[in-house]
DNA sequence: ACTCTGCTGAGAGGA
């Protein structure tokens, strides 16, 4: 049977509904083209094999050369060379093709390439079988050695190119320039050249960066200028830049690969926290709901503990966490990428991953194994936006549109007004509206091109969107709703489930909200009623409202198929601007919503940021004449809200509502009994205390390098005195917050918090995992105390204006600010404090002479007057 | 000089 499965599951491929309805095709064809290969098929079974459940098993990736692929079906075969020699059974690599017999030298390399993966596992072949299904040919592929290095050689050649893409030059002030590096020279094949989906792609590359010397008649001198005749000097510009930038970040950033696995041990990788090694499994289990995305079977899980000899780490300490990739390989180095998978599941002992392979239940052929589980990092998104910047430059009507307004930076246009009968029907809605809110609408149904909301912090973002969502549903307008996380996504669709509107959710079920989850597509499409392509069109076409993450655009047939009256991109200032482009694809006009001021795409480079790859699309059409701003906030009090004004936005935000500028801190004082001044005077309830700033420079207060992090006993400690104050006053846990740049401060407060007040709710995070959020009071722990090799975290002015702004009653920094005042943007921020302590909101504390009185009672820290 | 979310992929064929 397994045979069988898996030659059918061949034809699968075909006939699986969500596939033919990406691909529009119509039922009928695909049955029709499936059945012609049965009858072969089945005479080509009866005549060579005696069907028997072999394992299945083939390789997907192979130690010795470094090849990975999936074997279509391995088989145990009879072998008889000559009459005289005596009869071979071995274990052959089969490769099925479903067109004509061509026995072409690509089929044959691949099988090569399949007999040589074999060879990683089991004695090695040296042949393979090609079957062609259309009229039943079979042929022996007889693998000789010199094709075999002829493959490899050609592979490490390629390799070479590709490890070259960015050159550096570096001048004499020792600077850095990065250049696109040329691969080898095109090939001269107008036929096969001509039709190449990558034809455009190589076209732009070798007219700006290979600049090949060509020989008279080369099919490319022809092709080149008729792939790119629709683009200009701007455009080539546009995408080079991109390209670059993406490279360099590729490069500096260095990502992991997959050859990590065959080089450093499981041990090893551990310590770095990318791994569990000596692991075996201890259970299996099929029929895993969440194994859907990836898997054509009924979803097979592994759950997996240390072997009993290995004393390793507490499973859930080492760094993987739930919804993390693993690729599944032995210790010994012999089944090198068995399957890949994510954790569904991990505690202190066990661990469970979904896996990609259905076969992996029986685990009784495993269980004198020692796995290893490495994070699968190799992935990237990387080639998601290669491919969307160069679908900007497809010479589509959608593309130049796009061209035009994002390159060109065309104005956007506007129709003149918005007719009465649709502001009639929209009033209900308006109704609980501010007046920037309402406008920042108005112009989005007036809009020809497209709309940026700047929506400062707290200024009602998601209510907002909410609105519009309900306002372009009501107008019988449909919505493509994305933001680059999941979790924003899902935010604003809880809102619009709450009133009752109709969306259908796309994504991994394993990161979509639980209450999200009857709206996903997964799930509504698994009811027996949608058995056909008609069905899930009908299915898909049903809902004018679609969400999901701007990069899961990507891959999902319904893109293929449908196009958006609108599209909605929350989070904008977020994204990069290649990923933000993929749902704009498939829109007839587009709404960014964001915040500039506050946190920037994520670039890990140094040298990609400094290329300006954080600049976001929202960012780049801002000041173009269509950005509506928020301003009206209903988060901070006046005193917080003065900060940022000064700090970043001028002057613009104001309090949406009195009772929101004069609102204090709720805390019964009379419950904190002989309180030290510096404590009375951070937790006081008055207004014009609402920012406080403790100064640590005359205390020891001193920053620690923890591995790659930073963190600050000290600081902790006085964040901790301060929690203990607030929760001995009956202020709520879960309204208030601390935060800190620093991831390491963030587990140390963490831990603390936990041990002291393990069920008050307090939440400690970064800076960036707040953005979006508020607490009645925040903490923010600076950390930093040297003044030399500051860092980069610091140096973002967003950063800090978002940890500023993340308070609604009550802001107590904790800091040194001889360290700070290095910093360009802290430096302002704090003599502004400083000068104005009198006369309004600064409280300077100083803890001169504690320490040592600290260092009496025994390390234990007890701060008094 | 430390901040972090996305994405399963590999191969299906047609001259």
């Amino acid at each position: 049977m397994m045979i069988i499965n898996s030659i059918f599951s061949e034809f699968l491929k075909y006939s699986v509904t969500p596939l033919r309805y990406k691909q529009n095709l119509a039922e009928q064809t695909v049955m029709e083209e499936v059945s012609q290969y049965i009858p072969s098929l089945m005479a080509w079974l009866s005549k060579h094999t005696c069907v028997s459940d072999s394992s299945g098993r083939s390789p997907a990736a192979e130690k010795k050369f470094g090849l990975k692929g999936k074997i279509d079906l391995t088989v145990k075969a009879q072998l008889r060379k000559t009459k005289a020699s005596r009869e071979e059974v071995k274990v052959l690599p089969l490769e099925l093709k479903t067109g004509k017999a061509s026995f072409s030298s690509e089929h044959k390399g691949q099988v090569t390439l399949y007999s040589m993966m074999c060879s990683d596992r089991r004695p090695d072949p040296q042949e393979g079988i090609l079957l062609y299904l259309k009229h039943g040919e079979m042929e022996t592929v007889t693998v000789k050695p010199e094709s075999k290095s002829g493959l490899v050689q050609l592979r490490n050649r390629l390799a070479r190119d590709l490890s070259r893409q960015v050159t550096t030059e570096t001048d004499e002030n020792g600077r850095k320039t990065y250049f696109l590096g040329s691969l080898p020279p095109p090939i001269n094949n107008e036929r096969a050249c001509s039709k190449c989906s990558h034809l455009q792609t190589c076209s732009i590359y070798q007219r700006s960066v290979e600049k090949p010397e060509l020989p008279p008649n080369h099919a490319m001198s022809k092709l080149v200028p008729e792939a790119m005749g629709h683009l200009d000097g701007e455009d080539l510009a546009y995408f080079l830049h991109w390209i670059l930038c993406l490279d360099v970040e590729g490069k500096e950033s260095g990502r992991r690969q997959l050859s990590s696995i065959w080089c450093t041990s499981g041990q090893q990788r551990e310590k770095e926290g990318d791994c569990l090694s000596n692991m075996v499994i201890t259970a299996s289990e099929l029929g895993i709901p969440e194994s859907q995305s990836f898997n054509d079977g009924k979803g097979c899980s592994l759950t997996f503990s240390r072997h009993p000899s290995y004393a390793g780490a507490a499973l859930n300490t080492v760094g993987l966490t739930t919804g993390d990739m693993v690729v599944l390989s032995s210790e010994d180095g012999h089944l090198i990428a068995l399957a890949t998978g994510f954790v569904r599941n991990i505690s202190a002992t066990l661990v469970e991953i979904v896996v990609d392979r259905d076969y992996l239940h029986k685990t009784s052929e495993y269980k004198d194994v020692k796995f290893r589980l490495d994070r699968n990092d190799s992935f990237s998104t990387a080639g998601y936006l290669y491919t969307s910047l160069s679908k900007l430059m497809d010479p589509t009507p959608q593309g130049s549109w796009l061209r035009n307004l994002i390159i060109k930076r065309q104005a956007p246009e506007f129709e003149l007004k918005v007719s009465k009968s649709c502001l009639y029907k929209v009033k209900s809605i308006f109704k609980p509206l501010n007046k920037p809110q309402r406008t920042a609408i108005l112009k989005v149904l007036m809009a020809k091109d497209y709309v940026l909301i700047k929506g400062f912090p707290g200024t009602g973002k998601t209510s907002t969107i909410v609105a519009l969502v309900k306002i372009l549903q009501l107008l019988g307008l449909s919505v493509l709703l994305t933001s680059y996380t999941h979790s924003a996504v899902d935010n604003i669709l809880l809102k619009l489930k709450k009133e009752g509107v109709h969306f259908l959710r796309l994504g991994r079920q394993g990161r979509i909200h639980p209450s999200i989850l009857p709206h996903c597509a997964e799930i509504l499409t698994s009811s027996p009623s949608i058995n056909s392509v008609q069905a899930l069109r009908k299915f898909y076409d049903s809902y004018s409202i679609v969400a999901t993450s701007c990069l899961g655009v990507s891959n999902h047939p319904v893109f293929q198929q449908r196009s958006f009256d609108v599209c909605v991109v929350d989070e904008a200032s977020q994204v990069l601007q290649p990923a933000c482009l993929g749902p704009l694809f498939h829109c007839r006009k587009f709404v960014l919503v964001g915040d500039p001021k506050q946190l920037p795409p994520v670039v890990q480079s140094k040298e990609a940021r400094s290329l300006g790859m954080d600049e976001s699309l929202f960012v780049k059409l801002d000041n173009r004449g269509a950005t509506y701003d928020l301003n009206l906030q209903y988060r901070m009090n006046r005193v917080i809200m003065e900060l940022s004004n000064r700090l970043v936005y001028e002057g613009q935000l104001l309090c949406g509502d009195p009772s929101v500028a004069e609102q204090c801190l709720q805390i019964d004082t009379s419950l904190l009994s002989d309180q030290p001044k510096w404590q009375k005077a951070a937790l006081s309830p008055k207004i014009q205390n609402s920012v406080v700033f403790i100064d640590t420079q005359k205390i020891a207060a001193t920053e620690i390098q923890d591995g790659k992090g930073l963190k600050n006993k000290m600081e902790a400690d006085i964040v901790l005195i301060l929690l203990k104050q607030l929760m001995k006053a009956k202020v709520g846990g879960e309204t208030v917050g601390v935060i800190s740049p620093y991831r390491s401060q963030v587990q140390l407060l963490q831990q603390m918090v936990h041990a002291c007040l393990p069920l008050a709710g307090v939440e400690v995070n970064t800076v960036d995992q707040y953005q979006g959020r508020d607490k009645s009071v925040i903490i923010v722990s600076f950390v930093r105390t040297e003044t030399d090799n500051v860092g980069e975290l610091l140096k973002d002015l967003r950063r800090l204006n978002v940890a500023l702004t993340r308070a609604r009653c009550k802001l107590i920094l904790i800091g040194n600010t001889v360290a700070l005042k290095v910093y360009d943007n802290l430096a302002p921020l704090l003599s502004w404090l400083q000068e104005t302590q009198n006369v309004s909101f600064y409280v300077f504390v100083s803890l001169l002479g504690k320490f040592d009185q600290c260092k009496n009672s025994g390390g234990k820290l007890r701060l008094s007057d």
